[in-house]
DNA sequence: GCAATAGTGTCTTTCAGACACTATATC
DNA sequence: GATATAGTGTCTGAAAGACACTATTGC
């Protein structure tokens, strides 16, 4: 490393952070979008992204670009991957640090309400070991939304991240609300996974991981035998 | 994003990339280290790494960081995870990529030599699962060698990536020359695992997977029984 | 009782660990 | 043949998939 630290030896290069910001929406691995006001890419959809402060943490930022962009309180948050090829944004250097931001549907209600610049776009996702196509965001009408800059790249390894991590961490609960019953949770794998799953061995499999634990309380408002409700365990990882 | 873009307008924030280099040496892993000549940390030992280029991608510097630093000319590299706490480098504010950088030890042969600023201190790692104490370079009394930086931080992160990938991805052959005996997979495997591991079931796993193949050739030099050389298939992943 | 979903019992298959065994090289 | 390691056969137990079954709710 140099000796001298005089910031216009520096070039002038910045780091941003991006927010890959991911729910299951009727069934489907769905994530926000904005669309951008100004060019480049000026009118297409991007991930909400924004930079690093002098003084922040990387952490920080995708916290503060949580609330600012996405008018969010809480989400669960984890650094994903940095993108930083020169020319990856036409107007200067700059790398980018590629965060999960992952809710329970339910949290984002209200959210999108009167936001025009906010979409959230349902997932297409390719067949699991499958070469085939990447993931791809969908528009209104079911067609593939191309992203803003390298954005189709970051959202492709959040979803490649998502399935790696689903088995052995306890993500998914990051996408259910604090009660949730074991079909919403299978909903929940289905719906990263792209294939269905075995019943019987799904519940054995989660009870005996013993991350979470039946409350006795049961759903309400269905026109069937209702299901218990469980929660994380409070000491669960 | 704001509209303007001179360079002027941004804070002094740097890019670096820090390479985790990693072998293994005597049956354990083992990280390549250097020591530093100048203040901060001066005369401490530190992940070799340098700034990002202007028009170099992530990539291409870990590439060329890995030459010049290390001398080495080849090595599965692998980008880990990005550091960016405000005050991480008491001169200024400093973003880091690290990379893991993973080589045969035969590929090291040589390296070292002469050069009294890099050293191979193999690592102290807890028991698996276990919360214990974090991930340590040992030095050549043995005991724990404190890195420059939040470059513990950065180790610690390393091995547990390592061990987590350590089953679903080739990277292990990484760590091992083209030609090896299914004996050596298994010492490597040991060594990042911490762990014993049952030879049969081993040896099916490996050949299940249909990543390496029998070259029909056979060790040479040992005393006893010479093992069959296996190599990577050349379309395997 | 009917419909529809929650939840379980059990058989089968697959795969990992254990362990003893055979095979083959050098000396 | 002695020795030490390579490599295998086989038993057992754990866990997943398949599938049918019972349980419980609203209507």
């Amino acid at each position: 490393m140099p000796g001298a630290y005089n910031p216009a030896d520096f070039p002038p290069l910045a780091v941003t952070v991006d927010l890959v910001l991911m729910t299951v929406a009727d069934g489907r691995l769905a994530v926000l979008l904005q669309r951008r006001s100004a060019p480049p890419h000026k009118d297409d959809w991007a991930l909400p992204g924004g930079f690093v402060g002098v003084a922040e943490s990387l952490d920080a930022a995708a916290e503060r670009i949580l609330t600012e962009k996405a008018g969010l309180l809480y989400a669960w948050l984890e650094q994903l991957y940095s993108f930083g090829d020169p020319g990856r944004d036409p107007r200067m250097r700059i790398v980018t640090i590629a965060y999960f931001a992952l809710l329970p549907h339910e949290a984002l209600a209200g959210t999108l309400d009167g936001r025009h610049d906010l979409a959230l776009a349902p997932l297409d996702i390719p067949w699991p070991g499958e070469q085939g196509g990447p993931v791809a965001a969908l528009g209104p009408d079911r067609r593939p939304l191309p992203l803003a800059f390298d954005h189709d790249d970051i959202l492709d390894h959040a979803v490649k991240r998502l399935r790696g991590k689903l088995d052995y961490s306890p993500i998914a609960f990051a996408l259910l609300p604090p009660r949730f019953t074991l079909r919403a949770l299978q909903d929940v794998h289905e719906a990263i996974l792209g294939i269905g799953l075995n019943k019987p061995a799904f519940r054995r499999r989660m009870l005996d991981r013993a991350w979470i634990e039946g409350t006795g309380e049961r759903e309400e408002g269905g026109a069937f035998r209702p299901a218990e409700l469980y929660r994380v365990k409070p000491e669960a990882p």
